[in-house]
DNA sequence: AGCTATGATTAGAC
DNA sequence: GTCTAATCATAGCT
């Protein structure tokens, strides 16, 4: 109403003047007139009065009415002005404010669809950011099965994404369509501009993307929850197998010495725990994992000896008949080679070694080294040391054994200051001796005796790193 | 459910 | 980068 009565006011009077309706239409005879007759002006009164109180009529009346208006010569003259003012009047500016800079948050959102490969080029998506997830989480990025698991939910969510922006893109259009379409059909009754349309076309696209904004926001969600789900999975624990347990154990006790494999001896273990682990069940090993491994069972065991003597005694056991069958062969060999040589001492045959109990096998590898099979006082560890040297020097120099000697060396020490520790204490206490707990668990204790790491090892051995 | 064992992660030192 | 030490979190057993 008071809409009505401005722009009645507006086409009636002054605005009429600026706007010069006869220059605007360039209608009737305005030669030689510099203003507008009373006539004219009726007739112009009559129009609006007609256009005002269209909306009061009936359907039909106001349809005749509203054909009659369209075909009226002075329309175009009208509907210009009618534009021009509803421009002024800021009617149609709500909502068409300059245009927006790019929204911050949109580029974020953007950059990381992209960076997550859901957005952008279709190859690789995914793989990169799943390579990006595995190497943040520590390293191990070979899990292949979490890996294409990771990748393949991705690929979900991008296929997703992808096929709703196109249906709001198309939802988009078409309403932009019908808008304009509606628009430009009212046009022809209502003061609507072709620049207003264009205003309007903005106003929905900018709805529509926020709407798709909404739409990136909840992909981004969506990846980063199945990011966090795929590094929990990581983190996930998986006990390893028995086989690989055993291997890594095997290696931990028989270098107790210096448990600290070298890059090279990781992979190697990483790779024979896998392959055993391959035929059963579960993931391959990593040498991540190996490393993982080793340094947690260097603080365990360090922290309690005790806890890990038994299980120390079956690896040194198990790996001392394997170091026994060694010397025998290394044995057996040089006196095959030279049978000149002396007899050493140590005339091992397998079925010696025939034994069940790791406390008989360690009875039986103390007696080796003493040469008696009563009771074993150990000497000072620095004798035990020197008399693994002379057996080293004595019976391995020269031979072609291809066993790895420094185990075996570290696992019959391991069994022979087992044995110095019961007999010490009585059987009461399963502790290695002061001079055996440094030499094995000073792992990183200078004062660890240089005898103690052989310089030799077997071709067939799983190097250590004696940098340490 | 409570417990222990164990693989993974983290902070800080080197 | 590796290492230790502490810690987290789950597997697996009772």
């Amino acid at each position: 109403m008071d809409e009505q009565a401005r722009i009645m006011q507006a086409l009636g009077g002054v605005s009429l003047a600026g706007h010069s309706i006869q220059g605007g239409m360039a209608l009737p005879p305005p030669h030689g007139h510099d203003g507008i007759d009373d006539g004219r002006k009726q007739d112009i009164g009559d129009i609006l009065h007609q256009i005002m109180t269209i909306t009061d009529q009936s359907l039909d009346e106001a349809q005749a009415k509203k054909h009659g208006l369209n075909c009226h010569r002075m329309k175009p003259a009208l509907f210009s002005v009618l534009c021009e003012i509803k421009e002024k009047t800021g009617l149609s500016i709500r909502g068409a404010q300059e245009e927006d800079p790019p929204d911050p948050q949109l580029m974020r959102l953007d950059n990381m669809l992209l960076a997550e490969g859901v957005s952008g080029p279709e190859k690789g998506g995914g793989s990169a950011a799943a390579a990006a997830a595995a190497a943040a989480s520590g390293g191990a990025s070979d899990n292949s099965i979490e890996h294409s698991d990771y990748r393949a939910k991705l690929t979900q969510i991008r296929q997703i994404y992808h096929t709703e922006l196109e249906k709001y893109e198309q939802a988009c259009n078409e309403f932009t369509t019908h808008v304009m379409n509606l628009l430009r059909e009212q046009s022809r009754t209502r003061p609507i501009s072709p620049k207003e349309i264009e205003r309007m076309v903005g106003i929905i696209h900018r709805k529509f993307s926020s709407i798709q904004m909404q739409l990136k926001q909840s992909t981004c969600e969506a990846v980063m929850i199945l990011r966090s789900r795929f590094l929990d999975a990581r983190r996930k624990r998986r006990n390893f197998s028995k086989q690989a347990t055993e291997i890594l154990n095997e290696y931990f006790y028989s270098h107790l010495s210096n448990p600290y494999p070298s890059e090279e001896a990781k992979e190697e273990l990483a790779k024979k725990c896998s392959i055993t682990v391959s035929q059963g069940v579960g993931s391959t090993i990593t040498v991540s994992q190996v490393s993982n491994w080793f340094g947690n069972k260097r603080i365990r065991y360090k922290k309690n000896i005790g806890k890990f003597q038994e299980e120390a005694n079956l690896y040194a056991a198990k790996t001392a008949v394997t170091a026994a069958h060694a010397v025998a062969a290394a044995v057996q060999n040089s006196q095959t080679n030279s049978p000149t040589t002396p007899n050493s001492g140590f005339q091992m045959k397998d079925e010696e070694f025939q034994l069940d109990s790791a406390e008989s096998k360690n009875t039986l590898l103390t007696n080796m080294f003493t040469g008696s099979s009563g009771s074993f006082n150990l000497p000072n560890s620095g004798d035990m040391f020197l008399s693994m040297q002379s057996l080293n020097g004595d019976s391995y120099q020269g031979a072609q054994v291809g066993a790895n000697v420094q185990s075996q060396v570290d696992t019959l020490r391991h069994v022979i200051s087992q044995t110095a520790g019961y007999s010490e204490a009585l059987g009461g206490n399963t502790m290695y001796s002061p001079h055996g707990l440094n030499a094995n668990v000073g792992w990183h204790d200078t004062t660890t005796p240089s005898a103690v790491i052989s310089p030799t090892e077997g071709p067939g051995s799983v190097h250590s790193d004696t940098s340490n």
